[in-house]
DNA sequence: TTTTAGCACTCGCTTAACGAGAGTGCTAAC
DNA sequence: GTTAGCACTCTCGTTAAGCGAGTGCTAAAA
């Protein structure tokens, strides 16, 4: 499937995508010519272009229109023509991380490096939060608020903070909360969040019940948010630069338009792509390769962040299939790392 | 200013609303004398919507052209011709709360609101958080994650939870962070967040140095949170249903889409907006009347909401002049008292 | 005095026609 | 294998014509 193409045909294809990336518009043999010193005529990038299209690198949007790229053009010009550590972009952003330094809540942090992300590829940037099966619990611990209403907080190694009021019918002594702390200390902290399944949290709960007199209610509502705010699905998903898909001139049209920013304007739908990412350090997804219907005319660009180590989420840049790709890549590779250094040192 | 006009007037110029908040086209005298029984000829109401324009009600896109409502006009269609009760949402929207009954975290409660009430009204809704300075501060409480890391919680009054892991060079002894919290708590808590000023917190600092022996860098890095989480910008402001816009012939514009989606975009100008409303229980500001120059040809209506009677936060739909405004009006009515029992239920 | 019928006129919108421009594919010569 | 030449195709922007909806005015009717 993937032929070996001549240096010309390279050169040729390269020039053309690289053109259609400014420009968004089908590119003719003379203008190929003029702009770039392929030392040949006219004539025969015509028949160099025409053999690239029957082998599927190129398109034509009509007869007597030029050529545009092809997914699969564009897919072997992410893997064959670029050089990844062409763009060296890691100068302008080397000061993010210090910039960022003082954002030490990973809720800020993520939707700060999706503003970020997007204000330097001039894209829509998508990035979810830490996956919780992935993630220990570091802290539980539970505070009484007023007679009747305790604050239970969760904190897990990635950083992830989880609170919520729970309100009961009767009032707990201290020596109870105390007691309630240290046992649940006890019995989940450091724990996988994976590890805490209905069936050990309801054994805890038989525990707690033999050994305290407390209402069943308590415990349920305290599993409730522990399963609740944990949930894999209960992932968010952050955006940022909604409005940079208004720049593309594929999207001037208004239906198209449309369509893209209800999609966008879906979280069940963000979830769904950023899941339909496999766990790379960086994929890029081109037009038809995406699964989903919706998306099968944009391109992804997705990189996995790490918290020490462990593959915990992901980060990226959703936009037409014509995307300034080399520079992209450089950058959702440089802000995945940063992203993850910064959450990494939040959380301590 | 506000002349009074005469019955037919009346009936003409709601006539016409009405017609056109459904065509969002201008109405011509012929649509009006077969749709509305008015007893009249269409050359009668030619005269009378004449008249209705000489006195600004009305306006006229080009000669030949029907009337469309002015600013003006919706602004007497709003004070004076419609009924405020007319409409009953309350059966339709009466469960609505005990669906979100168990959202008990104040930040899900508000975008549940948000996209609630967008969803009844097909307008994009604003919702901004509770304000902070008529807060007052119901627990705060510093916990020992690890050796050297601390995670502080602030509790509101009006469920508002803030949490910040602090890091130190030293690490605390546990006596040191008992005493810590009970000093803290004695200080701070039920205090208005307004009094917590810097020259009280200054006052704290000093008179914790004394008694205990602590790196400065703690109470700094505390102290820096407990201003930053409550600073009165820091009030995020929720959006839902951005989708909707698009549903609005009036913004099929491209160019008129574009400004208008990247003035959502901006947070910065989502607090503009909801900021440039009074504090009044409804209020509606049509085209013109906002001072905001990039929503003179949008509507707002906005309603306070309220926890224990305390004005703390805003409700409300931003769309076309050419808007809804009974259905409107009474949704974000009701849906805003639903919002402030939501809130105060769940922080009670 | 108010209402109405009649009518000429205006303006925007749609459709069709047309020419310019860009680009192609093919053929034949280099 | 490469190139010049050329007829052909297709899009896009402009112009013109025709239609339809609606108006304002006048003069007659109520």
């Amino acid at each position: 499937m993937v032929e070996e193409l001549d240096k010309r045909k390279k050169r040729i294809l390269q020039a053309i995508i690289q053109e259609h990336i400014i420009s968004a518009s089908p590119i003719g043999s003379r203008t190929l010519a003029k702009k770039y010193s392929l030392d040949v005529s006219p004539a025969t990038i015509r028949n160099e272009m025409a053999d690239l299209e029957d082998l599927g690198y190129l398109e034509q949007p009509h007869t007597s229109a030029g050529r545009i790229p092809s997914d699969k053009g564009y897919r072997y010009y992410v893997d064959e023509l670029i050089r990844r550590e062409e763009q060296d972009v890691s100068g302008i952003i080397k000061n993010i991380e210090d910039l960022y330094q003082d954002l030490q809540n990973v809720q800020d942090i993520i939707s700060g490096m999706a503003k970020m992300l997007s204000n330097i590829t001039h894209y829509t940037a998508l990035v979810s939060e830490p996956k919780t099966q992935v993630s220990r619990l570091k802290k539980v611990e539970i505070m009484q608020l007023e007679n009747n209403s305790l604050l239970v907080v969760l904190v897990t190694d990635t950083g992830m903070v989880n609170n919520k009021i729970i309100k009961l019918q009767q009032s707990l002594s201290a020596r109870k909360i105390s007691y309630l702390n240290s046992f649940l200390s006890d019995k989940l902290e450091n724990k996988l969040l994976s590890e805490l399944d209905l069936n050990y949290l309801n054994s805890l709960e038989k525990e707690l019940l033999a050994k305290l007199d407390l209402s069943v209610d308590l415990f349920k509502q305290f599993y409730n948010e522990l399963e609740g705010a944990f949930e894999p699905d209960g992932v968010k998903v952050y955006l940022g630069g909604t409005s940079y898909i208004l720049e593309q001139p594929e999207f001037n049209d208004l239906e198209r338009l449309k369509k893209m920013l209800k999609l966008l304007d879906q979280e069940e739908m963000l979830k769904k792509i950023i899941n339909s990412i496999s766990n790379q350090d960086l994929e890029i997804k081109i037009g038809q390769e995406n699964e989903l219907e919706d998306i099968k005319n944009c391109s992804l660009v997705v990189a996995t962040y790490y918290i020490s180590n462990r593959a915990v989420g992901k980060i990226g840049v959703i936009g037409p299939t014509r995307m300034e790709y080399p520079r992209v890549i450089s950058s959702v590779d440089v802000i995945s790392d940063i992203l993850g250094n910064l959450i990494s040192k939040a959380s301590g």
